[in-house]
DNA sequence: TTACAACAATTGTATATACAAATGTATGTG
DNA sequence: CACATACATTTGTATATACAATTGTTGTAA
């Protein structure tokens, strides 16, 4: 991946705009990657990451706010976000009993089974868009990224 | 940046997968950090990067798929984007006389007089998001990006 | 007990982006 | 020249996301 023929630019761009140029580029890249293999499962990187939370919630209810703290891109609209899951029939949604404010959001029987399905098509992306890194570049990035 | 910690989880995550979140919490970061800058500016990071190409050419007009081809995330709608910094008085647009499909948009003034303000603002943005990077570390992040 | 503040979620509205279809223009072939 | 094809942009439509305002509920202090 070179940037400046990427960006088809030819003069020469400062270390620092250039490295956050790279991060995008570098971020469109996976982002295509993890949209392709979600498409055929209609669900959206985010929905992926509620589903997921809500199996690790092992049965438990969660609500939107906990929804909201454990997602990792946090929405304004999370609300919105779980009536896509409903309408896929992926989602469970009731007020909570001992406290009508909330709301007690689980995981069907169905969501279960698409999920298990995703996690193996997001594995694939995640294999392939790393295919080029070795165990000690992997950790390199994870330390690098520690900084930010 | 402790990735567990800002997703809430105390299972432990696979190593590549990890990479992948992590950078997307990193992504979160930088997107907040320049979304902040350019608001007062009224101008998206999409709309800035325009602005910047349209500059780039110093004089010489531009037409929709140049600037597409040139974008850092390429759009599938930058007839909607130009819009938007026509209505700011950013950029103007005319039929290329030689070519009555193409479009000749040009930065204005008003526009290279802005840009100069957003350009400080990001500098500062990129200093602030960088700051615990040192020469050596910033190369290193370039080299590994190049993996992608 | 009422009044008020805090909480949790929903709704309204605006903008951003993705994708497909449509429009208008230019070019090449018989 | 008529036609088909390719090109460049625009428009329509759907979804995603951001932010503010609203609704309904709970807890609490006078």
């Amino acid at each position: 991946m070179n940037v400046e023929e990427i960006i088809k630019t030819d003069r020469s761009i400062p270390l620092k705009s250039r490295t956050i140029i790279h991060f995008m580029l570098v971020n469109n890249k996976i982002n295509e990657e993890i949209s392709a293999v979600l498409k055929p499962y209609d669900v959206s990187l985010q929905q992926f990451n509620v589903l997921r939370i809500l199996r690790g919630q092992k049965g438990r209810p969660a609500n939107l706010s906990t929804l909201n703290e454990r997602m990792v891109t946090k929405m304004s609209n999370t609300t919105r976000l779980v009536d896509k899951l409903l309408s896929k029939g992926y989602a469970d949604r009731k007020t909570c009993p001992s406290n009508r404010r909330k709301v007690e959001i689980t995981i069907t029987k169905k969501g279960e089974e698409e999920l298990k399905k995703m996690d193996l098509a997001m594995n694939q992306a995640e294999r392939k868009i790393l295919q080029n890194f070795d165990q000690k570049e992997l950790e390199q990035l994870n330390t690098l990224f520690n900084k930010f």
